[in-house]
DNA sequence: GGCCATTTGTACGCTATCGCACATAATGGT
DNA sequence: ACCATTATGTGCGATAGCGTACAAATGGCC
């Protein structure tokens, strides 16, 4: 069979930047995060993939690779499909060809406004925004992530997540506890959350309705 | 015949956020900016568009429309496409489909390192990255546009696009006069810019090679 | 039970950019 | 030639986030 269940272990690279994907990834549980690293070492997350999408869409995009890196943001499964198959099964046409390019097109809504919120919003709003985008992806409510990660992946100094996560806390919307989030009041998160997050959110159940499926 | 020639005078909106794309735009002279309007009027520019690509890519992505705005940056002419015929011939699969495809990647490519330039890069870094863009979509070395309009585009304040652009004025890499921008020392700005350029350029390069037509 | 590495909290000066206010300069229409 | 409009230059205090340094707390492990 094409199609296989690998475990995906937390900071785990799926690609690297630049890399020839052999293999394209449908997370199950798993989260994956799109980032660029840049010369100097500072990195900036892109976008984020769970179970609702595809990580390795350069792959039959055509480009068979891209200069960011995919790295497992929160331990899980993905079922695993060679990349050659896919292809094939792509240029015939047909559903699978259309949901690919739907989803794919709702990840550049979620890249583009990832651009914009980078530009104008606060550092706690993005770290809500980023908060509610994983909280989205997971079974519960709990996520395992250290502010440090946290950090690397919005692009900002762990102190500045420290700050943000603080007041959060004392807000009673989340408990933090060495490397483990509890999310108390997610209506809470989205109060303070920046626009960006309900564009992106409406705009992936617009293109990716949830009865669909390969 | 389904293509004609429009001509595109600046500041013209060739579709609006939200709406369903009658056309698809293959700019040969105009420059076409796709940006993102927030609720409270700010906005910020996602990706530029010139005679290398396409203006309405989420029409055959699949979603006919997008959340971003597409704004006439430069002035210039665009061969027009009726989008059903776009799509039936996408549909049928074969060198067209996969040219567009592997334009929409390079699209891709730039908004995620404009993701990664609005977090991390100057904003004389980001402007010197912009005329860059800019020059590269443009027949000569002057580009009309106002430091008002660059700054919406990049999503900063006027005023500190004009402190940027008095620094490259008195290197002598530009000259500046009301509107009108001649670039005298294009090495100088890609210099003074972030890898950001070069990483963009450079995947457009791999992925578009000078030779490919439709 | 105690040690050490990891994680988180806090402080402080620095810088880029913002928001606002206003001065100056060039252009075009009448 | 004049004036209104548009475009650009400049100054200032405010602030968010940075870089750095260090302290405190927690949990794993021997």
């Amino acid at each position: 069979m094409h199609l296989e269940s690998v475990e995906m272990p937390l900071s785990e690279v799926v690609y690297e930047s630049g890399a020839t994907l052999g293999y394209v990834y449908f997370p199950t549980t798993a989260i994956v995060s799109l980032l660029y690293v840049m010369e100097n070492g500072a990195s900036a997350e892109i976008a984020v993939v769970g179970n609702e999408g595809i990580v390795g869409v350069s792959r039959f995009m055509g480009g068979k690779s891209t200069p960011s890196r995919a790295v497992v943001q929160s331990a899980g499964q993905s079922l695993r499909l060679d990349a050659g198959f896919l292809e094939q099964e792509f240029n015939q046409g047909g559903p699978v060809l259309h949901l690919l390019l739907r989803y794919t097109q709702a990840l550049i809504t979620q890249m583009a406004q990832t651009a914009v919120c980078n530009r104008h919003h606060s550092l706690d709003q993005q770290l809500c925004r980023w908060l509610l985008l994983s909280l989205d992806r997971l079974r519960g409510h709990e996520l395992v992530m250290t502010q440090e990660l946290i950090a690397n992946m919005l692009g900002v100094r762990r102190e500045g997540v420290s700050e943000g996560a603080l007041k959060l806390q004392h807000a009673g919307l989340i408990k933090y506890a060495r490397g483990h989030i509890t999310v108390l009041d997610r209506a809470g998160l989205e109060t303070r959350t920046c626009e960006c997050y309900a564009v992106v959110k409406k705009e992936y159940d617009r293109l990716l309705p949830p009865k669909s499926a390969v």
